[in-house]
DNA sequence: GTACAAGTTAGAGTATACTAGAAGTCAATA
DNA sequence: TATTGACTTCTAGTATACTCTAACTTGTAC
């Protein structure tokens, strides 16, 4: 799959997956004309890197993360370290969200009563 | 109050005060020298900002809001929407978390599994 | 064979959100 | 009186994560 299909199918752009490859957050080996050859099994992996992303991981560690994993099978325990950090980080930031948005809803039900108060006054 | 009372109170740096009032995130009122003059009232905004930074709302929106509450009361229906909008992006951004953590928690099971395995070949 | 679409690299530019430095003012304390 | 500390403005620098441009190479279509 080249760099093109490959930023179709996972929405990711072509500069952003070179990016990625600079930061070495995917390791893609090249045909013999020294382009980029990508693969289904990388598809799995950006999302990853999309989902660690959107829960707040920095490039960096995630960096972390890809380094152990192309490193083989031999680093699994760190990697299990780093995912346990991140999710108990994550359920932490839920657990912020969740109050939150308990704030935000007494605020709308606030702004609510004043609008209706101020419409028959 | 003035701005490095107000810092330590907020945990908000002086850098990052100013950098908000130039922004337009906050209107500050000067004593006769110039001095920026913070109230009671402030912390409790600058709290909520924080609460919206941290959910995802970029600065730029943030303004939008304080642009509208500096206005006066007649800007409220606007900021209700404002903040419904935001409501109902932060209850979906939870629900994709909520997806995510189950990945995370199958990929640790996962890695679990796999260096007990190899522990005892 | 020439146009054109898609690939390559190196490096520059952008957006966001700070963060810090320089140069100066002002009030209180040694 | 001199120094210290906290304030002021203006401007420059930093970190993160892209995003794009320039100059060039390849492969296919007409």
């Amino acid at each position: 799959m080249t760099i093109g299909e490959f930023s179709k199918k996972t929405g990711i752009s072509v500069y952003t997956l070179r990016y990625y490859e600079d930061k070495k957050l995917i390791v893609v080996p090249r045909d013999e004309k020294g382009r980029r050859v990508y693969t289904q099994k990388e598809i799995e992996w950006v999302q990853f890197i999309k989902r660690l992303k959107e829960t707040g991981m920095k490039l960096q560690e995630i960096q972390k993360y890809a380094g152990l994993r192309y490193k083989g099978e031999k680093t699994m325990p760190e990697r299990l370290e780093l995912l346990k950090k991140h999710y108990d980080i994550v359920i932490e930031q839920q657990k912020k969200w969740e109050i939150y948005l308990q704030n935000l809803e007494q605020k709308i039900l606030w702004y609510e009563e004043q609008i209706e108060k101020n419409k028959t006054p």
